[in-house]
DNA sequence: GTGACAAATGTAAACGTTTATACGCCGACC
DNA sequence: GGTCGGCGTATAAACGTTTACATTTGTCAC
């Protein structure tokens, strides 16, 4: 293959004014057109390893994610590429599966490769968490969270989680639920924590008590749902309605209504998470919690890209998206006995934020 | 940060010796610990980028794909990442919105980052199909077509879409549908036109006439396999059956279907494509030909890297994987008067293949 | 003690860029 | 005519590795 050398050899200029057409820098008319016949010529194509090793800058964004299949992640996948192309950079793409060992293997390959910085969807804290977080430290990276935010020490780009799914539990609320289960992932990652936080707010508004018995963790897939809701479908006195924090137990939640040969929303409501194609056709439209997700990801390549060419400097930006609830049709009235209700619409004033 | 020379010097060895530490060259005992103990202090971490210069070899993969947001691509990349991972080999991802235009400077990009090798699903040819295949040739980069092999140059993992199409549309016709209309892709994708052949010959094999008015190209929307499959329903003799050549066109398909206030299959029979975790719970049960794309994922990879080594030289392969049809729910015995059938299960021999 | 050989280590030249520094040239200005 | 500034260009030194080749050290047989 040739290198600017050859180029220069070819154009009788040195390397040097090569290297400076390449840049966008002046050179004559005279200069310009005979390096471009050159590289014509010789197929030459500039080595950006080469010059990434010169210039310690790498145009390379690292993402790392729990699972591309997880068509949210897929879409903030989407937001971030769009955003960091129109800016010139590239991406390269890692699963951990929710695994922090592999995270942070895939945080040293980044930053061995000199990439720029990373889009952080993190997986939760494993055993060797303080190692890794001590390595972290070391290392200059910039690093944004996405999703997540298991600290305040970086930037990260969020979603109001609490308040959306408060919001939900709370058009549960209206509807006269009172006994409301969630079926939520079991791993210890804060998006799911926060929406079982806004689930107890939105029940201590009404004034209504914890259940321990109606709380059900699973691993996040369609199986693990299914068995979560089955359970929760057995308890003594089971809820009239189930909120599921993910897409994915949003299926499972209905394919184990479905087997009980429960009607949604007449005999259990169901408040979803997360807004697909599908639901175009999916009977009861599903009421759900919805995520911005492109924009999620385009905020923070934004942010990102902002910190590595040094536009924005300071302390960790915190940048909180609304999650909007959409209402359709897999929440109905409940229709059983039921004691006197808190009145609607006014729930006692909360205190406590 | 620190580099070689450093660790070097404070463990009093040659840099050589730490090269070689690093490249499980052997090195003595005393060596290995006073270097270990160097690297601890400075925390250093090898540079990969000066290392890919040097040998000319990146230990990284370009993935080129439509749209990460479908998620029959987004299994297909975990596909790959699972297998490249496990080779040591970190991937790079894009989006080319099957724009041509925009496959092309990837494929510039990857190029000059000294990428190893590229997963490419085609996008369809543009105006600039010749400059770019031109441009290609010259530039000795291993590419491994995924899904869709616009010709024979080059490796391919692919799917056999006819004889999937063949099968899905023959299950159609041994239920006794004659009138079955198709929506596809309206880009000249291959996978598409396969799709559409393999429709063709199931119906020849009846001895069934093709209808043009049957079959609808259309963008790969949701909204796009809506209008066209209204279109469909509006022709004089409208379809008893659709056939959809992808999950989201299936979606469309359906919501057509609704619209218009037809049952599914009493009213109207659909054949869908791919296989979703949301099918689980989708009504009718979704009779569709599933693609197996974590597997085509990860054969490629295999076959790509297989190159990028060298162990495999030669011809370009060719690795056909099969569609199977799921028989669900979708598809039901055709209702409406007909024409005598051409007897069930036995079609005429066909002399095409 | 010597020589032969292997193992461990060191030296230095790449790999393909960018860019500081220096230089040459030309026209403008006093 | 000399000086100055500006522009275009060339030279050469990085950037952080790897590795061919040379050198040192150690081991063992004699």
């Amino acid at each position: 293959m040739p290198n600017m050398h050859d180029v220069a050899r070819l154009a009788k200029f040195s390397i040097a004014t090569v290297s400076r057409f390449f840049n966008q820098k002046s050179v004559s008319r005279d200069a310009e057109q005979r390096i471009l016949a050159a590289v014509e010529a010789l197929a030459f194509s500039p080595n950006t390893v080469a010059r990434s090793l010169k210039l310690k800058r790498s145009m390379m964004l690292g993402m790392i994610i729990p699972d591309i299949t997880e068509p949210f992640y897929s879409l903030v996948v989407k937001g971030v590429e769009d955003t960091a192309r129109d800016a010139g950079y590239s991406l390269m793409l890692f699963n951990t599966q929710e695994d922090e060992g592999r995270e942070s293997i895939c945080i040293d390959i980044l930053f061995g490769r000199q990439c720029d910085g990373v889009l952080l969807i993190k997986a939760p804290h494993s055993a060797q968490h303080e190692r890794y977080r001590e390595k972290l430290a070391t290392r200059p990276l910039p690093i944004v969270y996405l999703d997540r935010a298991p600290d305040a020490e970086r930037d990260a780009v969020l979603v109001d989680n609490q308040t959306g799914a408060r919001r939900g539990v709370e058009h549960l609320l209206k509807l006269g639920h009172r006994k409301i289960g969630i079926v939520m992932m079991g791993y210890r990652v804060s998006t799911h924590l926060e929406r079982l936080e806004g689930y107890r707010r939105a029940l201590a508004d009404y004034g209504i008590p914890d259940r321990p018995e109606y709380v059900r963790q699973t691993e996040p897939t369609v199986p693990g749902a299914y068995s979560a809701t089955l359970q929760l479908l057995d308890v003594i006195d089971p809820p009239s309605a189930i909120f599921a924090t993910n897409a994915r137990l949003t299926v499972g939640v209905m394919a184990a209504i479905e087997s009980r040969q429960l009607r949604c929303p007449e005999d259990i409501s169901v408040l979803g998470h997360d807004n697909f194609d599908w639901q175009a056709v999916f009977r009861p439209r599903l009421t759900i919690i919805d995520q911005p997700g492109h924009l999620m990801g385009s905020k923070a390549a934004e942010v990102l890209i902002a910190r590595v060419n040094g536009t924005l400097a300071g302390p960790a930006q915190r940048i909180v998206l609304n999650a909007e609830l959409v209402v359709r049709e897999s929440c109905g009235v409940y229709q059983g006995h039921q004691p006197a209700l808190v009145p609607i619409g006014t729930p006692t004033t909360n205190t406590d934020r």
